[in-house]
Formats: C-alpha cells, sequence, structure tokens
DNA sequence: CAACTAGGTCACTAGGTCAA
DNA sequence: TTGACCTAGTGACCTAGTTG
C-alpha cells in the first residue's frame, strides 16, 4: 500500500497527521490487517486472534468507543479486540499455517476454538431435529409442567428409540382426523403432534445440555426457561422452514402450524421473515440462537445468573462476528449487525406473542379442559 | 512478445483483462522467464531460485492451486514457488553473470550471521579446552552436586588464574602415585584430575554461557543438564583425542580414560570413532554440539523449554547443512547426513553407558565413600 | 526508437523479541 | 501483557540492455 507514502509526500497534510490508529486514535504506523493502526493494536490484535482467552468487559462495552469518551481505556481487552474487527481488521491478513511457529500455535488459536463449538452446537442442531422428527409424542396432558420436565433427564436419546415419525412430511392437504381446535388445546392425540407443545420441549431439552445452564441456580433456571425458551423453539422452526425451502412457516410433518388464516400467524412468521431477508446461513443461525439464550437483561436474574449470562452472550457475540469477518472479510461487520437485527426480532416477537395469547386465550380458558390449566404451554404462555 | 501490446490496444479485452498472472492470478506484467506472470511472482522466482533455501509447505500443498481455492494463500513461500516451476518458468532466463551482486548481498547477511556464530563457538571451545588444561582442580566430594553447580558463577575464567597443569601430557608410561581404583571414586587427589568429574564439570559450564540455557526454567534446566552433559562432555573427549592425532580415547594429560582394558572403554569411545570415521572438522564438531544440546525430546521438558530447544536445533541444524554446502557444494547434503549420524551414536552411547554404569558401579557402591554417592558423578549416572 | 524484460531499489508490512 | 524495535520478505517502480 502506498498510502503512508502519499501522506508523506502531501506537505499540506504533513502536519498534524491525518492518519490515526483507527482502533485507539494514537499516531498510526502503517496498515495492519488492511486498517490503519498503531503498533500497539497491531500486536494487540495478532495475540489476540491467536491466542484463545475468553474476555468480557467489566464496565459498559464502550472502552473504544471515540464517540462517547476522548480517550480508549486501552486496558479493556475485550473492547479493544471487539473494535479492532469492527473497523475491519482483517485476520485473513494474518499468515495462519504458512509459517511453522504459528502452525504450532494454530492448535489453540480461536478459529481452532470456534471450529470446535461450531462443532458441538451442528452435533446438537442434528439431534435436535432429528427429534422434532421422531415418532415421541408424549401426552402433553400428562407430562407434566416446565419444573418437572427440567428436573427429568435428557429425552434427546428417545428420538433413536422411537424413530422418524412414519409419514412425515405430509402433503399439503392431508387431511387429520382431530379437529383444529381439539388440536390446539383440548386434547392430546398419540397420532399428531401438538407442535407448540412439542416445540417447548425441545427447546427445553436443548438448554438443559448446556453446562453453563445446569450450573446455574434452579431459580434461574426456571426464569431463563420462560424467557427463553418460546424464542428459541420459533427459531428454530423458522429456520428450518427456511432450510426446507418452504415459503410459509411448517412444522416437521409439513403442516402450516399456526394456520395462515390463524390471527397469530403474522406475529409467528415474523421470525422467519427477518431470517429470510437476511438470509442466515446454518452456522450463523447456531451463534444467533446462542446468543438469544444469553440473555443477562431478563428481570430477577441473581447477579451470578447475570454475570455467567453476560460472558456466555460475548463469548458467542465475538465468535459471530469473528466468523462473519472471515467468511466475508470486508463486508463483514455489516452481515453481523444485520444478523444480530434478527435477536430483536426475536425479542419483539415474543412481546407480541404474550400479548395475543393472553387476549386471544383468556376468554377461551372456561371451555378448555383443566389439564390445559396446568400444562407446559398453559405456563410459557401466561407465566 | 507482443501480446501485452495487443491486449492494451485491443479495446474490447481491456476489462476484464484476460492476462492474468499464472501463478497467482493477480493482472499480469508482462512475460517474466518465458511466462505471464505479476510483478510480484516474477521478483518473487528469482529471489527464490537465487536463494534456493528450504521450504516447507505447512498446509496441504495447494496453496496456490487455483482449481481448489479462489484466492492464492500468498505467504506460502513452498507452494508458490512449485507453481512457479510449474507454469513452465524458466530459470535459464535469469542472469546470473549480472545477478552476483544480488546474490551476494543477500547471502552475506546470512554468512554473516553463521560466521558471527561459528566466532563465538569457537572463542568459547578454546576456553573450554583451556580449562581442562588447567592447574584448577577442585575437590569433587565437596563442590555440591548439579544443582550447586548451576547456581554457582562461572568457574571458566579460573584457567587464567591457575595457569596450565605442569608437566603435561604426561609421557604414555607416567605412573601415578595413587590407585586406579582410588582415581575412579574413592578419594580426592589434587594433583591428579577426575577426568569423568572434570569433563561433566567442564560441560555443564559450556552450557551455562548460553543466553538460551540461561531462560530456561531451573526444573528445565536441570532436566536438560542430566540428559546432555554426559554426552557432550564425551564428545569434547572424543574430538579433542582425535585432534591431537591419539589414536585412541586419552584426556588432556595425555592419559587414556578409561583404559582400554576396562569394560566400558569400547563403549566410551563410540563417538570417537565415528568422528573418526567421518573425519570430522572443527567446526563440524561444534555445530554437532550444539545440535546435540538442543534436544527437545527429552521427558519432561516443559513446553516452553521444548519450543527453545526445538528452535535452536533447526537453528544450529540449517547452520550445519549451510556450512557443508558451502564448503562441499554438491556432496554438502551427504556430508550433513553423515555428521547428523553423529548424534544417534551419542544418544546410543548414552544409553549403553547408563546401563553399564548402572552394572557395573551398583556393586561397588558398599565400597565407595559415602562422598561418592552425593557427588557429581553418582547424580548424572544414576538420574 | 519503441516495446520489452532483465536486474536493482526501497518503502512497506508480516512475524518475532524482549525490556519494562 | 504491552509495544518499540528488529528481521525477512514483498512488490511498485525504476534503469539498463536487447531486439526488430
Ligand atoms: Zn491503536
Ligand atoms: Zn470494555
Ligand atoms: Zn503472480
Ligand atoms: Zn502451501
Amino acid at each position: 500500500m502506498d498510502f503512508l507514502h502519499q501522506v508523506a509526500n502531501n506537505s499540506i497534510l504533513k502536519f498534524p497527521s491525518p492518519f490515526n490508529c483507527k482502533i485507539c486514535n494514537r499516531p498510526a504506523h502503517g496498515h495492519h490487517c488492511d486498517v490503519a493502526t498503531c503498533k500497539g493494536c497491531k500486536t494487540f490484535f495478532r495475540r489476540m486472534y491467536l491466542l484463545k482467552s475468553e474476555l468480557r468487559c467489566y464496565i459498559n462495552s464502550d472502552c473504544f468507543d471515540l464517540d462517547k469518551r476522548t480517550e480508549p481505556l486501552l486496558r479493556c481487552r475485550a473492547c479493544r479486540f471487539k473494535k479492532c474487527l469492527l473497523v475491519g481488521m482483517n485476520p485473513n491478513a494474518l499468515n495462519f499455517r504458512t509459517t511453522k511457529n504459528l502452525t504450532q500455535s494454530l492448535k489453540n488459536s480461536k478459529e481452532e476454538k470456534i471450529k470446535d463449538v461450531i462443532n458441538e452446537l451442528t452435533y446438537l442442531d442434528c439431534k435436535l431435529e432429528q427429534f422434532r422428527l421422531s415418532a415421541y409424542n408424549p401426552n402433553w396432558t400428562e407430562i407434566g409442567g416446565l419444573e418437572d420436565l427440567l428436573r427429568c433427564s435428557s429425552k434427546l436419546s428417545l428420538s433413536n428409540k422411537f424413530g422418524p415419525f412414519p409419514g412425515w412430511p405430509y402433503h399439503p392437504n392431508h387431511i387429520f382426523a382431530s379437529s383444529n381446535l381439539d388440536y390446539n388445546f383440548k386434547t392430546y392425540s398419540p397420532h399428531r403432534k401438538q407442535w407448540r407443545f412439542f416445540n417447548l420441549l425441545t427447546s427445553i431439552e436443548f438448554l438443559k445440555t448446556f453446562p453453563f445452564f445446569l450450573k446455574l441456580d434452579t431459580k434461574d433456571q426456571l426464569i431463563l426457561m420462560r424467557h427463553v425458551v418460546v424464542g428459541c423453539s420459533n427459531l428454530h422452526s423458522a429456520y428450518y422452514t427456511l432450510k426446507n425451502k418452504y415459503e410459509d412457516l411448517r412444522q416437521p410433518d409439513g403442516t402450516q402450524r399456526p394456520k395462515k388464516s390463524e390471527p397469530q400467524y403474522s406475529t409467528f412468521a415474523m421470525v422467519f421473515y427477518a431470517l429470510m431477508r437476511v438470509g442466515v446461513h446454518y452456522i450463523e443461525y447456531l451463534l444467533l440462537k446462542m446468543i438469544f439464550i444469553c440473555n443477562p437483561a431478563i428481570p430477577n436474574l441473581s447477579s451470578n445468573a447475570q454475570y455467567k449470562l453476560e460472558k456466555g452472550r460475548s463469548f458467542y457475540s465475538e465468535m459471530l462476528l469473528v466468523y462473519c469477518l472471515q467468511s466475508l472479510n470486508s463486508s463483514g461487520p455489516t452481515r453481523y449487525v444485520d444478523l444480530i437485527g434478527v435477536i430483536a426480532t426475536l425479542e419483539k416477537q415474543q412481546k407480541l406473542l404474550k400479548d395475543l395469547h393472553v387476549c386471544l386465550l383468556a376468554p377461551m380458558l372456561s371451555i378448555l379442559p383443566k389439564e390445559f390449566s396446568r400444562s407446559l404451554m398453559y405456563e410459557m404462555i401466561f407465566s
């Protein structure tokens, strides 16, 4: 690059230097990884990228936001690294692998760690979808509430035992024996999955697989579940609808649930359309789900849980950002912002759904069986 | 060739250019060494060909395979050079007559470095031999164990203070006052050096002069010393025996230690005969010693020490190779392999010696003074 | 002389080191 | 851990020599 050279020859611009570090605003040393940076930030970026270390900002996550403060807080490594990525420092410019020493330290590099985490998430997600597709179809009126489900052992392995549900996906015009209202909240049928229930169950089992979740107090676990499981299962449904190239929200059996004609459809489909709009990829979806789950802002959490979730959120956020940069280079930061936007949609959807359900179901409660008011679905809607 | 010209004048084909570098696919600059290449690849090829340094791909040897990846990994010099040759760049087009300057200047830096290192090693080795020849003869029963010797300051300068040992080398028939067993491990005599001890001491002082050694943890220093000092002192003795044109293993005072009649002689002399067979030169010996010392495969080393020793080993290995190539041209690589073979002999000798010593000395321990069981020699034999 | 392509130069940026 | 400083390339640009 000749940028430095040009500036040096331009007598008008010689002083003061127009050429400051894009991260910390100190005088720049040159272009490093495609961005004008100082020596410190250059070395910092390489070190951070190469070393695996979990980072967290202990202030407000704005230590390097130069709109908010005149001087960056150089000591905050989390914010510094985030800023490096945001101004577009390109990890691909680091010559991993091509040099002997780096090949060795690659084992511990962030890249490797990302791979590990993504492998794990991928594996788990396959299991989840297998679970949804399985013939396992427990009676929702009997299986108990959230607390019972939290306590019992993982049900995911049952999909192996039961095998796939025969005949799925159904033809679009498939007609079920039971009526829609029955299907919805009235009675249990062993021949048809109550998707609202089963998707919630799937997400509960999903959360239960994470060590960080199991380490929370039972009270925090309950709070988190209540706040996150609906959105989580909606995100899952939405992604798989998209993946299976349906044009509207579908369940694994091929049915439209809720139906387009139902009033809540548009709200349910919000996330589906958001995913479609950004054209989310699989790995992005996996990380987004984790970011959504790690929500430290949920009310009434203990401070321990807040801390752990905050840590989790920055862990997966950074991973998503690094992933975007790796796969897209310069447009990585934009992509990251677009993807994070899906989280906001999920949160909004959750609020709308709650209001909607309360409005729609409250008047019906008298005609629904008393089993419903003790069910998981009731709990998730009205808690 | 007018190809470049044609393209420039052809308005239709101006964009996108059909004239890309055959190696890296960036826009080409012209034909260089018979192939359309960019400026970078042109210069790269010349530099590489003139330097001819050993290269290795640390990935899959496909960094420039544009069928497999859209962008080449420009930093992989091995694959880049391979691709240069593959697309037919012709080294004969390089004009060696006028290239002397570049070759020289590029070579000079490397050569200069080698010279520096060898000068240093030579100087140090002279000091060592002076030390062995000096009248300094500490009491091995009192001087302490390895840890004490590691901690104390360098003793090499004492050879100046004490001057050379008077009367050395002795006539082959010289008769000592003390008996052989006494000499071996029983008592200390100020008039006669216990060579096994003094050679170990010399090698310990040798190792202590290296900054890289001093930067290791004490624990690593001890492990390394225990593993390397015996072989190091054997190599030293063997080389100087050869240099002084003795026909069997001799110490600086001219005595045969161990005696040919002793059972361990043949094992001790292994390295001596190996050196004789290859006809090692001084500088080769110096580098071999360093390569032997830098052994990252020693068990229980910290990963830091492993890393540093690995680096040291490749540093001195490359130096030896370059030295062989410089002094012998075409038969350089063969010579290098022969020389490296000495290291294997050293390692083998070390194993044999340990077994032998344990067998020979264990039954004698009861008749040896308790000082012996606390001495450096005991430590090096039985650790 | 125009159109090239050798070689040479040097500002520039990777990675690496080490004192603070 | 940080960052000033170092080494080892890298390639844009230049010059000089060759060819038709
Ligand atoms: Zn900076
Ligand atoms: Zn911060
Ligand atoms: Zn090229
Ligand atoms: Zn390669």
